[in-house]
Formats: structure tokens, C-alpha cells, sequence
DNA sequence: CTTTTAACTTGCAAATTACAATTCAATTTA
DNA sequence: TAAATTGAATTGTAATTTGCAAGTTAAAAG
């Protein structure tokens, strides 16, 4: 996969760059669920509406791990469960969310923030 | 493609709807050349140091056609030479392009916004 | 009238995605 | 404590998308 750091850059362009990162249709849903509705777990992002399929849930999960973006610990000692939470560099992303849920809700017809379940 | 219209949303979520139409890796760049860099010809887009090659800029210059975010003119009467432009919906992605910008050169190193050739 | 240029289109191999089924250890239930 | 369930994946495979090279076509230039 391109989002990897093992890849050479397209150029230094910031936006290019930042793309490498984030420009899919997953990656950035996964860090929305951290964000703004508190998901931890792999079956809490399963979840959410937009059918993410367990291949790329955990090979976006480990992508944002190798990026520094989030971490994983175990739910509680000896335990397969994992808590993924969002690293200070992965809550900077914020603005960016931020930013394409304005246009989004400005710009796309019946567009609307989901309530918390 | 997923970038379409035709294709049903996966969900009503504002972030989810703005990633099916510009959530990948080509779509936001050739945008940042017309908005930042005044490019209006297909060769121009080529030019980018990405790297871009023709079938997916033809595709892609297609599609934001089909979502209203830019529009072609012929250069001059019977011309086959084309004019790609933002419309006003593409320009208002200016806030989206300037945060992703400023994210990119605080987060990821040696980013930097390219100077006109 | 011949060559060059601009904007595509086509073909095809490689990579990525989607979807279903399976694994496997830990935890919960009977 | 044996059986069933859960969480987090992994695997298999078909469909889709990408990347690259080559070809096409009409207008413009020489």
C-alpha cells in the first residue's frame, strides 16, 4: 500500500505528502470514530455505517500505528483485546476533520453528523 | 469508481460523503494545481512533480466535471484544446486544501509548498 | 502538405479492495 | 471444567483500480 512510510514521496509538497498519509476512503474514518465518538476497539469500528471490512480495519489500524498517529495497548493484562487510542499527533488531525465536515455539510446534499448510538 | 455520484453513499455522514468524492490520492492535487497554480491544460497537470499519469487525469478531470467542481472550455472555437476551471463549489475546497497544507508542513518533515516554475 | 502538439483512449500487468469464511486464544457461560 | 462465545485478526478469491506504455485523432504550425 502507498500509505506506508517505506514508500518514496510523490514530492515535498505538504499536500501530496499528507495524502501519502490519509487520502483513502478509510483512514480518516477510522480516526473520526476515535475523535469524535470515543471508538477503541476493532469491533466498535466495525461497526460504524460505513461497512468498513475486517482486512482493511486492521491493515488501517497498523498503518496508523507505523505512522504515529495512534496506539494500541492491551485492554487489560495477558488479554487479546486491544484499546486503539489516538496519539497527540493523530488528535492534530482534528482541524482537518473539522474542516472537511464544514464543507461536507455545506456542500453535500442530506449530509448529517451522526448522533451518538 | 467510487467517486461518482451514481454510486450510493455509504453513509450520511458529512466525512464519509467528502471522501467518496475526493478521498484519494490524485483528485486533491490536480484541484491544488488549479487553485494554486493557475494550471488549465491537460499538459499542464502533467507537469506536477507527483507524477500523475494520462488515464487517471483524464478521470479525474472528468469526475470533477460530474460533481460541479470544475468545468472545461474549448481554448478557442473548434479548438480541441481544453480550459479546466475551478467552479465556484471547487474553489470553496480552498479552506480544505489550506488546512491539509498547514497540517502537512508542521507534521510531516521536509515538506514545502513548491515555488512557480 | 507534412510534422508537431494537445488531449485523450486502449491494453494489460500489478496492486488494492470487498466480501465471505476461517482461525485462535481468551473470556464467559453452563 | 467443558462448551460456547467473543475479539482481533488472517486467508482466499473475485472484482476493481492503478500505473505504465503505446496508440489515436484532430487541429495548429511550419
Amino acid at each position: 500500500m502507498y500509505l506506508s512510510m517505506s514508500q518514496p514521496r510523490r514530492s515535498p509538497c505538504p499536500v501530496s505528502c499528507t495524502l501519502d498519509l490519509i487520502g483513502d476512503r478509510w483512514t480518516l474514518l477510522v480516526i473520526r470514530d476515535m475523535m469524535f465518538f470515543g471508538k477503541q476497539r476493532f469491533e466498535e469500528f466495525l461497526e460504524s455505517p460505513e461497512g468498513i471490512s475486517t482486512n482493511i480495519l486492521a491493515n488501517r489500524l497498523k498503518l496508523l500505528e507505523e505512522l504515529g498517529l495512534a496506539e494500541k495497548q492491551p485492554y487489560s493484562n495477558h488479554s487479546r483485546r486491544m484499546n486503539y487510542q489516538l496519539t497527540e499527533k493523530g488528535k492534530s488531525l482534528r482541524s482537518v476533520l473539522k474542516v472537511i465536515t464544514i464543507w461536507g455539510l455545506k456542500h453535500i446534499d442530506d449530509t448529517q453528523i451522526a448522533t451518538k448510538p
